[in-house]
DNA sequence: CCGACATTTCAAAAATTATTGAAATGATCC
DNA sequence: GGATCATTTCAATAATTTTTGAAATGTCGG
């Protein structure tokens, strides 16, 4: 991942509404939610949101498609996963400062024996 | 983690001095690296960077410390983590598009026998 | 085709953020 | 104590970003 893309990425979600929507649409999974869906679950002006989804759009981390006269927009995961890899490159030079755990399922599948200490 | 938190740290990230401050920091471990060896290796001013540590302290992802007449700063791996983990709250609706494999070491220490396909 | 709805476009105003240069602080060396 | 180095503070300017309101586009049902 480039730098400009990592910034672009992080500003778009820089951003309490477009923070919101991301994580909206994160826990609405795959299928995503329309814009209008999303305008009354934030009470947000549909223009301003307009704006939003159009940063997250340009900085790779939502998709939209046309349904009927409504317009689904959906996270894109594989997208999220390559910024949060892009901060931990190389980290710690080796020290086990930072945890694998980035995903929270929301259904908490099943534990590891044991962690690696 | 409170959303107001996680957009402090998303826009102290969100800039590329401070992107490349902090993974610099990242990189460099939990000892840290004194300012005048940031702004050298970064070509940064040293008021300019002293303007964008103090972001990334007040969102804090890093902590500083004297030593003599230098100041070590240091990344804060556990509110990066926590910072991680907030973004992918209650993700995917139980689907799979969101994999764990956030932290990739410089030194890869020694493959486990098998991961999880 | 017309009316109603969902979303986007456009332009302007308001707010926030980054960089700069000069001066101040604090720690070390002689 | 005075010179020097590392970093910070302050104030001003420049640049970017967010919100707003009004009008436009595209889709559907009759």
């Amino acid at each position: 991942m480039e730098k400009t893309e990592a910034v672009a990425a992080l500003a778009a979600l820089a951003q309490e509404n477009r923070l919101d929507v991301f994580r909206l649409l994160v826990q609405a999974g795959p299928d995503g939610l329309s814009a209008g869906h999303v305008a009354t679950a934030l009470g947000l002006a549909p223009n301003t949101l307009t704006f939003h989804f159009d940063r997250l759009r340009h900085a790779g981390l939502v998709t939209c498609r046309r349904a009927g006269r409504s317009i689904i927009y959906a996270a894109r995961f594989d997208a999220m996963r390559t910024l949060l890899a892009y901060l931990t490159e190389n980290c710690c030079q080796g020290t086990e400062s930072c945890a694998p755990d980035a995903c929270v399922p929301a259904k908490p599948a099943r534990r590891k024996a044991k962690e690696t200490v």
